[in-house]
Formats: C-alpha cells, sequence, structure tokens
DNA sequence: TAAAAAGGCAACTACCTGGTTGCCTGTCAG
DNA sequence: CTGACAGGCAACCAGGTAGTTGCCTTTTTA
C-alpha cells in the first residue's frame, strides 16, 4: 500500500511538470531565459509570435509549477528560471529514464521474437518484473 | 537562420513528447507497460479507475506520440512500449536537461545575490551567454 | 506634469481534451 | 451455433487552455 501510494504521489508529482514543459511556447520561454538569463515580460514578448497577455499567461503556468519566478523591478517584472526547481525536475527525469531503462532492454530482446509476444507475456511478468 | 531553425525544429519536437507524457493516467500506463511488459488494453483499463474507451484514447495518444505499438493478439490488442523511440525520448531528455545543467549553474549564484538581477543582466547577457 | 511604456485584470472566443455512453464488429469457448 | 468477451467507432458533454481585446494602474521619462 505505502509503495504504490509513493508511485503515485510521485505520478501526481510528476505529471504537471510534463505538462508545463509539453507547450511550445513555453518551451521557448523555457528554453530563452536559461540561455539570455532573466528576462522582462516584454523582452520574451518581442521574440515570441503572440501577445504580451498570451506569454504573461504562460509564466503564470510555469511559476505554477515552480519552474520560474518573477519579481518587480521597477515598472517591469523581471523573469528568471528556479533552479532548484528545475534541477530537481531534471533528476526526476533522470530516475524515470533509468526506471525506464531496465524495462527497455528487457523489451528490447522481446521485441526481436515478435510472433511470441503474448505467449510469453505471463512468465514475463513473473520472472522479469517486480 | 539555420541554427534558429533548427531549435525550433527540436522544440516542436520535443513539446508533443512532453504533452504525451503529461497526463498522470498516460505516464501510469507507460510506467505499468515498462514495468510489467505488453499488456492488453482490458489489463490495462483494470487497474485504471476510466473507462476502456479512455484507456484505448491515451493508447492511441501515446502511438501517435511513437512511445507505445500495439499488435493484434486474437481478439484482443497488446500494448508494448516503443523502446527505440522511448530510448530516443531519454536522450532528448538528457541533451535538454544538460542544455538546462549550464544554464543552472550560472543561475545559481545570481539567485544569491537577488537583489542585483536586473543590474547584472546585461552584462550577464554578453558575458555569459551566447 | 503629461505622455509613453510595462504590465496586471477581466471578459470573451475557439478549440482541445479527458471522459462518458451506446452501439457495432470480431473472436473465442461451451 | 450461441453467448460471452475484447475492443473499435461515433456522438456527446464538461471543463480546461491558448489566445485575443479592452481597460486599468503604476512607473518612467521628456
Amino acid at each position: 500500500m505505502t509503495r504504490s501510494r509513493t508511485r503515485t504521489d510521485t505520478l501526481s508529482d510528476t505529471a504537471p511538470l510534463f505538462m508545463a514543459l509539453g507547450d511550445p511556447t513555453r518551451l521557448q520561454i523555457v528554453g530563452r531565459l536559461c540561455r539570455e538569463g532573466p528576462l522582462s515580460v516584454a523582452q520574451l514578448t518581442a521574440s515570441c509570435p503572440v501577445t504580451r497577455q498570451a506569454v504573461s499567461k504562460h509564466l503564470r503556468v510555469l511559476a505554477d509549477a515552480g519552474l520560474a519566478q518573477g519579481r518587480r523591478k521597477g515598472r517591469e517584472q523581471v523573469w528568471q528560471i528556479q533552479p532548484q526547481r528545475l534541477d530537481e525536475a531534471r533528476r526526476h527525469l533522470d530516475c524515470i529514464s533509468t526506471q525506464w531503462d531496465a524495462a527497455l532492454r528487457r523489451l528490447q530482446s522481446l521485441v526481436e521474437k515478435n510472433e511470441t509476444i503474448a505467449d510469453s507475456t505471463q512468465s514475463y511478468i513473473k520472472c522479469n518484473f517486480v
């Protein structure tokens, strides 16, 4: 119970992260903030084909996901990537990737003998997976 | 031009991947397929709180993203993770992560002196980023 | 001090998405 | 051969999302 609960928590924690990164405009914003450092809404809008308000909304989404943070600086709001959170996200991805890797290798060999997939499923579950 | 075009392509290539993984149900399905190997729609539905049709839709999304593949086996359709594509995706994530890493380190030091963010932005751009 | 710049707030639209139900087609087993 | 099982297809619905426009406040600057 505890283990599956943990798994669920990890899931509901990870999905929003992917969701926030699942928009091209947002991904582009994140990219720019990483490459060019802190930028204002106006600066970000300049290189975006969408309205300033649209960019603002995207920034809000990124902020809600903990990926970016904005702070007032005079009449403009400067946005920057949230390093801790982004690094945390990166480690999350690495963790998942690693988790996948094991299954990948096992599946790879399975793919080669396509015709026996369903037949081998049962023993597969019992022998090779938790 | 060529470089920014490449960047755009990478973006429009990556975003759908994140998008496909940005749903908790879908992430759960991917997890199960990785852990337990090829499964039928009915088997996947059994551990999902949603309808069989909902699961089918999610599988279609995963298939469109190239992450999963289904094949008929008698009267049931067995789904499995697309190893090559998933590995490709993993490398994609690693690539992005690495790209972020550099910015992370640079930003990390910037965060510590919060009050001078905007002041240092200009030289920051010129000196430390492409 | 008045105009311009930066951006927040709210309303509204169009579309996408996750989910459902109902019905239909194959396939397997008694 | 008939019933049960697996699943696809289509219609439909509620809610979310990306985007817009319009108006407002605050800050800068000429």
